[in-house]
DNA sequence: CAGAATTTACCAAACGTTCGGTATATATTT
DNA sequence: AAATATATACCGAACGTTTGGTAAATTCTG
């Protein structure tokens, strides 16, 4: 098994468990490789594997989040398909963001700086998208923001309240209240 | 130390590490009880401190959060007041909410219910009070709901951002955002 | 055969938890 | 009031288990 095939595996592992609660062996489970054999790709262990995974998040926020609102469509479609993405991304709300869960405890020390440039990555993305669609570029801002932030509290509360039918009602809200006139 | 003093002690700790990241030894650390004394109040050990916690939090919740909700003010008043004391209660967004900290992992499973139970209380009121200021109640619900959301979303991104500012934005912005005309 | 991949065997430290016990305070009995 | 019993609060030491991690040996692959 390569490297490649065992990050998407470790990922789901702290999805669901948060940096502490992923133990090498829920790895070792989760891969099918002896505990000891994970060390061969992350001598660095743990911290190394939360790492990676976050690049390889963070990679595939870029390619397929953030890079449909690059296309030649219009603002509002653009932002439809990141939409649209965003409900795969995170499976319809099943699936806990990795970057809120590497901003709790030992792990906020660690990842705080890499998780941040994510968020405001994807924020400046958006908000680039919202200008385009001639809004005044601080309210594109806190548009942005507010976007992400509706996202994130959608997937607390679709775990909180064991329903995902919140998640994709402010996913499906979500483009005309960014684009609503000002 | 009374039982009643140390219950906020270990709340502090399950809400800056999450359920996995608390140990007995930083229960033990930040209430300067040795770890074997823990368990003279809590003899079911982490699972009960976690129990006990969070009914000491819903109960928070009632008398801050929710009793305010239910004054002879107007309603625009109330969900001021409300907004006022969440303010409070998460620290102008620099405390994690325990709510969404225990629907992780090892805790989903244990608190879910009481979890679920806590967040449908809090949309529950809320959306008496926007049914009380003429809202359809399907729209009151889901506007409470879209309340919620964004109190949680704006705490993940103040974690992951390491910033207050959206957090006071969103809270800011939120009775003119419930109480918009339909 | 060489190198990469994987395993077995092992470790110290930390984990949550239990045990046996000591003070100190509070009731109960004489 | 003194003596006795009971309960409360707390702790040191150890329990068995799991943690993250290492070293050496083996299997697989080009």
């Amino acid at each position: 098994m390569s490297k490649a095939e065992v990050i998407p595996q470790l990922m789901s592992v702290f999805q669901q468990y948060g940096y502490e609660g992923a133990s090498i062996t829920r790895f070792s489970e989760a891969t099918g490789l002896k505990r000891a054999s994970l060390y061969h790709y992350f001598p660095n262990g743990k911290s190394e594997m939360a790492a990676v995974v976050l690049n390889y998040l963070t990679q595939a926020l870029k390619e397929q989040l953030l890079a449909p609102l690059r296309s030649d469509n219009s603002p509002a479609d653009r932002i439809r398909a990141m939409n649209q993405n965003v409900d795969a991304f995170y499976q319809h709300g099943q699936q806990d963001c990795l970057l809120a869960l590497l901003s709790i405890g030992e792990a906020h020390e660690l990842f705080q700086e890499q998780v941040q440039q994510a968020l405001n990555l994807w924020i400046d993305s958006l908000a680039t998208v919202l200008a385009e669609a001639g809004i005044t570029p601080t309210a594109a801002r806190q548009r942005a923001e507010d976007a992400i932030v509706q996202i994130q509290g959608a997937l607390v509360l679709t775990r909180g309240l064991n329903n995902t039918t919140t998640f994709e009602r402010i996913l499906n809200q979500l483009p005309e209240t960014l684009l609503r006139p000002e």
